[in-house]
DNA sequence: CTGAAAGCGCTTACAG
DNA sequence: CTGAAAGCGCTTACAG
């Protein structure tokens, strides 16, 4: 049978509050009282059960995160910095892989809440907004990543994704680029993503080839690569609005025989791409998904101890300077 | 305020342990009785609170995963299969990061007990054994993957690594290879991988020559490659015990110029790497992490679920074949 | 500074 | 089949 409170009030010869009170540093204890308890709790080997003082205290130092697939490199990053940070706090961590059916993020939510979860950090990209409205009304500690729901009262951690296409455009500007490619698909962050690069180019009055993509992974770079290299004015610079579609832009191009970066620069966006899988690292905007994992659980965190409003946290990407961009060879 | 058991009972004119009946679908209990209880629930919204039922079944439903860092691709399949066979049977499943400190280690399981978890899966190649031997002497239910400590009663989910490397050497004979080349570092895992290699080639009266790597990396491998290009009969199969060991050793060889897999075959172990991210896809012995996940999960819930005795499963490795093997030219 | 008592929201023998 | 009561192991006003 393992020692409870009680075992160690008896022993100590006090009762079981002034076992309470300095197991939790309540500073309304004698010294010498404290000490006693202290050795007695030692000797022991007494260990607070947490089940229990979580049914009156409401709290069982417990997050979870929701991601689409642990095994999706960038959700992973995301529950590296989550854990960490929880770790720090005396929390633990549920990892929740809800894929991308809102039906299975509504049960995991439900089974969560019954089991006394603190708080949860969504980073899917599609969950439902009702649900999420729903437990932002229940007053229910939130942080959203990944995507907005404007109307709900929590926390935020978002990317700041205009930041990073401006990040790229001035890269290849101050490389002495003058004509620009724009490689993206039509999901929203991408083309948020874009904007941020046009809207850079164009204050410097030059301007830029849109290619649509229709996708954003390797096959659409390399169909988009083809279609770059039929263009009549090639352009020096090319800014694809993901990492996979870069890659796959500089495959197309190197099949044709053009050199990387003397003919065209390339640059991506993600970052999770180690440098060292490639041949030729690649020049990339990096989203510190880790950083986003960490403020996302300190917000949380936040709300849960001091129950203050919800906050909002912007992380700023950073530019990778890889071996995929140079002066411009014209 | 949530609405308890306690309003549910009042409610429908029944007793609270009715009522617990009803939700822990006891048999006991007139069908009528069981209607209108469910019916109450329903209409209130009543939703069990699991905390307080854990305080009296010492069941949290929760179970823990330590890894070295859920960033490793290999840790993230284990900690995919781990949850997604957790979420089966209603658990959720903790994720922790120990890195390759026993005291961090040591630290959480602390912390779990307290909360409650109900058992603990290790997937970390350098646990305590004290640790383990303790938990397993207080009969805390445990799973043990990546390394064993032989004399706990714990659960085991196991590799056969042997196996693993005679896979590699049939396939190599199948080919109709007949000079071998094995490229390993001195860790244990491999040696066992090496041993199945070996074994099964000599089982054919043929040799194979061993170069030691100093680590299982790519440079490792690229330093075994180039030491394999000045033997003076060069074998026409190379077999590395990792991935990353044959990575290297493929791209020291293409350096020199010859192609793969017409002067060399190779095969790597783990299969790990998307095929899609090189080249030439690797032919390899894949690793069923996530396979390895479920059966670890699986044995803890089994020895949770019906108290049985400790269990071992081995999960077997498969061959991937790649692009890098072929028939040898000479 | 300390203690007695009630309470958190369930489950579980036990009795009927 | 059903209910009254005790109990799981803590915390928290309240009183002194």
């Amino acid at each position: 049978m393992r020692v409870t409170i009680y075992d160690v009030a008896r022993d100590a010869g006090v009762s079981l509050a002034t076992v309470s009170r300095v197991i939790n540093h309540s500073p309304h204890v004698k010294e010498s009282t404290r000490r006693r308890v202290q050795e007695t709790i030692e000797r022991l080997g007494f260990q607070p059960n947490l089940v229990a003082s979580a049914l009156t205290t409401k709290r069982t130092r417990l997050m979870a995160l929701l991601i689409p697939s642990i095994t999706n490199p960038a959700c992973a990053q995301v529950a590296w910095g989550v854990e960490e940070t929880a770790a720090e706090m005396d929390y633990n961590c549920i990892i929740c892989n809800v894929g991308a059916d809102p039906k299975r993020q509504a049960h995991y939510v439900n089974i969560l809440i019954r089991k006394g979860i603190d708080g949860i950090i969504f980073s899917t990209p599609s969950y439902d907004d009702g649900l999420v409205l729903d437990l932002s009304r229940r007053s229910y500690p939130l942080t959203l990543m990944a995507r907005d729901v404007p109307a709900a009262q929590v926390n935020r951690a978002l990317t700041d994704d205009k930041a990073g296409g401006a990040l790229a455009a001035q890269h290849l500007l101050e490389l002495g680029h003058t004509s620009f490619l724009l490689v993206t698909s039509k999901e929203e962050v991408l083309q948020e993503r874009a904007r941020g690069f046009v809207e850079t180019i164009r204050a410097q009055n030059l301007d830029v080839i849109p290619v649509e993509a229709k996708g954003s992974d390797i096959t659409a770079g390399l169909d988009a690569g083809v279609r770059l290299l039929s263009l009549a004015n090639r352009p020096t610079a090319v800014f694809a609005t993901t990492d996979l579609l870069a890659i796959g832009i500089i495959a197309a191009v190197h099949c044709m025989g053009l050199d990387i970066p003397r003919d065209l620069s390339v640059v991506g966006y993600g970052g999770l791409i180690e440098p060292e899988a490639m041949q030729l690292p690649l020049t990339t905007i990096v989203q510190p998904m880790r950083d986003m994992g960490k403020a996302a659980a300190q917000l949380l965190f936040d709300t849960l101890q001091e129950g203050r409003e919800p906050r909002q946290v912007v992380v700023e990407p950073k530019l990778y300077i890889g071996g995929t961009t140079g002066n411009p060879s014209r």
